[in-house]
Formats: C-alpha cells, sequence, structure tokens
DNA sequence: AACGTTTCCGGTAACGTTACCGAAATCTTT
DNA sequence: AAAGATTTCGGTAACGTTACCGGAAACGTT
C-alpha cells in the first residue's frame, strides 16, 4: 500500500506539497500539482480514508439502521438515501435490526466507534438507553417515522408519511361508495404506523355516523397468511361486513385469497383496500386498491435532510410528512343495493 | 468526544495501560483493568475505529457490491451477509450499481480509500480497469457469479448455483410430463446466469431430441410486462407450444397472466415455469411451478467464505455451487392427449 | 538595485490509537 | 535480606493524513 510519502518521494516533494495537490487546495504551482497527479497515477496511490478522518474528525460516512432490508419498503428506502450519498462521496453502513433492542444497541454502538457523520434510523421502541446512545454520536439524526408525544423534546428530525390521515381518507372512500359496515385487520397494536392508521379508520367511521366496536377490528399478525385468519376471525364476527381495510398490503392480500377460496365476489360481495402499494399489488388478479407510499422519496428526501444538517452550522430539525395517494383498482367497488 | 487520554488522566495511568484494559490485553492487573472499564463507562468513553484501523491496517470492514437492493434476490443475500458479519463486529459497506460500470469503479475506488478488508461483490463484467481496482484492494474477493472460461486465471473465490442444471432438470420434468413443443423466454443476451439458464434448455431439447431452432427462444426484456410481450411473440411463432421456461419468476408471471388475459388455460393448456421462487410465486392465483435459489444461503456461505479468508493466512481460492430445487405447482401439469 | 508583494513550498505538530521496549514494582526463592 | 524471577506499568514511536506557520523563491515597483 503506497502513503503520500511515498509520492513524496518520488518527486522530491513535502507531503505537505502532496496532500495540497491532493485536496484541490491553493497555494501550489499548476505545473508541480500535475505532477503530483500523475505520479499518485503511476505508482496506484490511493488516499487512506481512515487516516483523514482521524484528523479531520469527520468520517463521510453515514449509518443506516433500518428493521429487514428484504422488507420492499426498507430496501426503497435504503436505495433512496445511497441514490443521494454515492453522489456525495459519502460511504453507507447498514444494519438490520429486526426491531430487537439489543440488536439495535448493538449497531449503535458500532457506530458510535466508526464515528459516523449523520443517521438515518427506523427503530422500535425509542428505549432511554438507546436514546442514550443516539445522543451520544453526537451526530445529526433523521427518524422514519413521528415522534410520540412524549418524545418530541428530542432534538432529531422526523420523515414519514401521515398514516392518519391516508387511512381516514381511505376509509372515507369506502363509505362513499357506499359501504356502511367496514372491517379493519391488523397485525400487531406494537407497531406504531399501524395504530395511527387504525386512529384514521376509527375517527373516519365515528365522524360519518358508523358502527364501530371491537367486532370490526381484528388484529391477527404479520404476512400474507394472517391476511386470511384475519378476514376469517372478521367475517366470523360480523358476517355484515362489504367491506375491509387492511393495515397493509400482504394482510390485504391473504384476505383476497381467503375470499377468493371461500367464493367471496371482490368486490361485488366485499371490497378490499390495503396500504403499501407493493408492486405485486397491481398484478391483474389481485389488482388492489391501496394507498401508495412514496417509498424511494422517503429515502431520498431523509438524505438530503441528513445531508443539509450535515452542512449547515447550527441545524433546527424538522418533522416532514409526505403526500400519499389512494390508487383505485378492481378490489373495491360500489355496495351492491341487494347485498 | 472522549479519548483514551482522558480516561488515562482520570486516573492517573498511562494510555498504554488503558490501551490493554480495553484490548483485554495481558501485562495488567485485574483489579486496575476493571477500574478502567468502569472509569470507560463513567465518562462515556468509546474507542476511535478509525484511528484503531490506522495503526492495525485492519479496518473490520468489508464491501459489499451488488446491482439492486430493491431486489428480492440481492435484499437476501445482503441480510445473509449482515448475519455473518454482525456478529463478529464488521460493519458493512454497502452500494448498488445497477450494473453500471461507472458506478462499479467508483465505489470500488471509495472502498479502496476505506481500506476495507474484503469484499463481496457481483459486477456486470469483469472489465479489465474494474479487475485492476479490485486488486489493488489487496484483499480477499469473493464473487457472487461464475468465473467464465478467460477469467479462471484470477484469484478471487465464487458462489453460485448451477444454472445449467438447475434449467437442465426443469426442462427435463416438463419433457417427463409429455411436453415435446417448449418455448424460453429470456430477458437479455447479456447475463451470464441467463446465458448459462438457456445453454441447460437448449441441451436438454437436443438430449431428447426434441425440436430446437431460434423459433422456441424469445429474448424479450426485464419485468412482468415482457413476459407478456414475450410469450405472445413466442405463440405467434410457435402456436403448437405447450410448456414455456421462462428464464425467472417475473416473466413466468407476466405470462402467466397474458395466458390469462387470452384465455388460455393454464396448464391444461399452456405450462408455465419460472426460475428464482419469489414469493409471490406460490401465491394461490399464480402458484408458479418453478426452480427455487437460496437466496439467503448465499449470502452467510459468501460471508463466512469471506470471513475464512480473513482469518486464514494464505487462503486459495474456493468455487462453490449450492444446490437448487424444483418446485412444482399447478402452473404446469401433464400434456393433454387432446392438444 | 533595493524594496515590498505575492506565490509557492517545507517542517513540525497533531488526530487517537496500538506496538514495542525498558523499567519499576511485586513476588519467590534461598 | 539479598538475589532473581515475574508481574505490571510508563514512555516513545508509529500509523497516514491534514493544519498551521514560517520562510524561500519569484515577481513587480520605484
Amino acid at each position: 500500500m503506497r502513503t503520500i510519502k511515498d509520492v513524496a518521494h518520488e518527486l522530491g516533494l513535502s507531503v505537505s506539497t502532496v496532500s495540497r495537490a491532493l485536496n484541490d487546495k491553493p497555494d501550489i504551482k499548476k505545473e508541480t500539482r500535475e505532477k503530483v497527479l500523475e505520479a499518485m497515477k503511476r505508482l496506484n496511490y490511493s488516499p487512506n480514508a481512515n487516516a483523514r478522518s482521524l484528523i479531520q474528525k469527520k468520517s463521510n460516512m453515514i449509518g443506516l439502521m433500518l428493521s429487514d432490508i428484504t422488507d420492499p419498503f426498507f430496501s426503497e428506502v435504503a436505495l433512496g438515501v445511497e441514490d443521494v450519498f454515492s453522489k456525495v462521496g459519502y460511504q453507507i453502513i447498514y444494519g438490520n435490526t429486526f426491531l430487537d433492542l439489543d440488536k439495535e444497541k448493538q449497531f449503535l454502538s458500532n457506530l458510535l466507534e466508526r464515528k459516523i457523520d449523520g443517521l438515518i434510523m427506523k427503530p422500535g421502541k425509542l428505549d432511554a438507553e438507546l436514546m442514550s446512545l443516539v445522543e451520544r454520536l453526537e451526530v445529526p439524526v433523521v427518524l422514519l417515522r413521528k415522534l410520540d408525544e412524549n418524545e418530541k423534546h428530542l432534538n432529531i428530525s422526523t420523515i414519514d408519511v401521515d398514516h392518519y390521515m391516508a387511512a381516514y381518507k381511505a376509509v372515507e372512500y369506502l363509505i362513499n361508495i357506499g359501504h356502511q359496515n367496514i372491517g379493519f385487520i391488523g397485525m400487531s397494536k406494537d407497531v406504531n404506523e399501524e395504530e395511527e392508521r387504525l386512529n384514521g379508520f376509527s375517527d373516519c367511521l365515528r365522524d360519518h355516523s358508523l358502527e364501530h366496536s371491537v367486532d370490526n377490528v381484528v388484529i391477527s399478525g404479520t404476512g400474507i397468511k394472517h391476511g386470511g385468519t384475519g378476514i376469517q376471525r372478521l367475517m366470523e364476527k360480523k358476517p355484515k361486513i362489504t367491506a375491509v381495510f387492511a393495515a397493509n398490503d400482504l394482510l390485504a392480500i391473504g384476505a383476497l385469497e381467503w375470499l377468493a377460496k371461500n367464493n367471496y365476489r371482490v368486490p361485488e360481495e366485499v371490497s378490499v383496500i390495503g396500504f403499501e402499494d407493493l408492486e405485486i399489488s397491481s398484478l391483474h388478479w389481485i389488482n388492489l386498491t391501496t394507498v401508495k407510499l412514496p417509498r424511494k422519496k422517503i429515502g431520498t428526501q431523509s438524505a438530503e435532510m441528513l445531508m443539509h444538517m450535515l452542512s449547515s452550522e447550527n441545524f433546527e430539525k424538522k418533522e416532514v410528512e409526505l403526500d400519499t395517494q389512494l390508487i383505485i383498482r378492481k378490489s373495491s367497488g360500489n355496495k351492491q343495493i341487494n347485498s
């Protein structure tokens, strides 16, 4: 491995001069700079980023903490983040946590040692110990969800969509096309964004004076299979239901599958609506009405926010909300009069 | 940010002693070690990995170069890699290249500056300039595909599945259930693994003395849509076809969609078989017979190979082939006698 | 030709850590 | 209690780079 010293020695120059050439700094003659750059190429010299980080107290690396990169949501976010940062010479250290607190803490303390310049993360709970680690990083942070009321004091920026309003509007759409008995299928009480979606669902029903009780909400679990078990339980509790709002597309697809297998006609007998707009949701067998999330944009915009915080001296925290879009497909339709 | 000096000064010790405590080295009394560790916690000290890397000439970081993290194949590979390396305290720097040579070179030269310890990569072409960058890294490398004949001299390990044999066996299965007119839909001539799959397809037909000409091969493009255009062109050229082997699941799904829209019965009139076994391929509407790839295992095993190379003094390159599995579902069936 | 400016370059220190060597402190043996 | 053996510690150099300061060289002015 060649060092700046080798280059300096090769040309009979000092390391300072070579460093100046390398970093496009002033106080160096044009010709000597060119000579240096040429020698660098010839000697296959490549600067040592670790040494540079050490003295500049800036690593040009950022951390990206997400729960599961195989989740299409996160992989697109990751793509967006990389898209932005690779253009400005930052490297990304990524880690999957599966919302496991220990893994999250482990990853954060690794980042702490690496002296990263910034962090984009989607943790589970904002545990006190976790937040203490985040604070010790002493770098700007972008959180990929909203802050709860008791977290508002934290000095970190956030970016997210308005889950509440998106759900509200989706349910309102169902009501507008005639549905009066609408069910909800969720995966877990512990997920922030699902709670917001459920609140939007509930408030919308209440605002339209429609029946709403524990009977039209089922929390079944995560994944396609639980969409099936979810709607099954829902139909048992409330056979009159004509429309279902699922907390995400996978659940909705599972529900569609169950309905098909049990000879329900969609949307004539039951309308189904999802949340996220996965790529497969537009397949003609599925054709799911759903709420489209700007996944890649969440990635790019969070990266741009972080970039901005990195460059501006005293940044103030921002809380950004991105728009969603209701994509109407064939899994939803007017309530039939004779059903 | 606290340094080792702060800890040393706090206890009236030397930095050497503190370093010894930090790294569990000998030549230190048990009690002083405990005192030091306690002081580190109290002062919120965290070692600086960059400084450590500098003197140890070892960064504890590895590079992961893939084409597109939103591709389920790569995201699972990435998960597997992270799974293995996070357990041993390595960080992963990842980058998407979209098989763009410039992006690949850019990423590699970034890794060069970072002084990574190892690299796992899936590049497009093994361009000479690219390989020169890889060699300059002077670290063990695992390639996520096979080496061509003219690349065999390269001192890098590989891991991949046997695309040729997997395709061969898939086509043989179609032949065994009675099909004699089988078509192939591919996405591009430039993708190594597809070429292998096509060779397996061709050789299998030839070995069974079945008709094989340019007429039963269509190269249409990438993505679900091109599965539709692909099969359409295939049916125009060869209306007698009763089975189709698609180079990947997305193409197969596109083909299924086209068949459904054009009132072909699957598998009664046309059997369809894919390659990869995406999660959605098992949805009951699709139910695609396909070749299952051990995606996560490719990730974990490549990581373990790299780990091994990192620890052993003089590693020899290995070329590993993982098994595939033919998953038979309802998109394929016996050739009907009267068709 | 002497002076002041500007341009360009070199030397030294520093970043935070570990490697290495030598010396102090403690323990063992006689 | 003195000698040696062992344990424990400190000081210094080094990793590869940039920051900073001072001075030499080149230029322009009178």
